[in-house]
DNA sequence: GCCGTATTACGATGGCTATCGTAGAAGGCG
DNA sequence: CGCCTTCTACGATAGCCATCGTAATACGGC
């Protein structure tokens, strides 16, 4: 067995609640790969593997928006065996900004639904 | 005489209401330089001139920010004399997007709060 | 130990954009 | 009419960034 009570695996880079920025949240959110895996982090409550979230785009481009995402300290993420699980970082953001992420996914969703009216899921 | 009523001055392009997106207005207001200038137009409740809002960067640089706000869906402008007028588009943001907009402009000042606490004005 | 799956690193590329300075247009005022 | 203030247009430049393909790495299972 490994001797540490965490496997721990690989450690990612996180920004701390503290060094999180307004403009640096908003920046990752404004670009429609990224709000879309944003969406659906929020839709499962649960994490999700990256590969979970499907987006028109490659494998590297996916990587990317995932690691824009967690240094602008929106998602956390760490491996979980082969895959890399991600989830939004709820709390934190919360607490620095209240109700501004509740306030854009609403605003994507009500978007969402003037465009494709009487779509179910995301985009 | 001129025949229409208001004397219209040069006219400014602005996206109608059902044009404005979530990603552009998050993108406008990702620029620390344009989030500082919505900031000071909520600030003042009445419209401001470009000239009104200092901006540590040159004239044109400001103009450019003002554009981008502007065809973004964040502000309407229009000429006054000399001057240009712009104003938040507070009506038709809160329509698409509820709340959306306070929600920023709470974050980004309870951001400067933590930053330099104490201070009263903007940035 | 080998293989397949999942993710990353690297390098490249094209496009967007924040910034500047200078020159010019629009309008008020003496 | 000339001047000043305000804003805009036009290049130009440098930096960032979304995207890709390929090669490499990490891990679990056989």
């Amino acid at each position: 067995m490994t001797p540490q009570t965490a496997p721990a695996a690989r450690a990612l880079e996180h920004p701390e609640r503290t060094a999180i920025r307004l403009e640096g949240v908003l920046h990752a959110l404004s670009d429609p790969m990224r709000l879309h895996v944003v969406r659906t982090l929020a839709a499962a409550e649960t994490e999700l593997a990256c590969s979970d979230v499907e987006l028109p785009v490659s494998k590297s481009t996916t990587t990317h928006h995932f690691r824009v995402l967690r240094e602008a300290g929106v998602i956390e993420q760490n491996y979980r065996g082969t895959s890399k699980m991600s989830g939004l970082r709820r709390e934190d953001l919360d607490a620095l900004f209240p109700n501004l992420l509740d306030s854009v996914l609403a605003a994507a969703e009500g978007q969402c639904e003037r465009i494709h009216p009487g779509a179910t899921a995301a985009r």
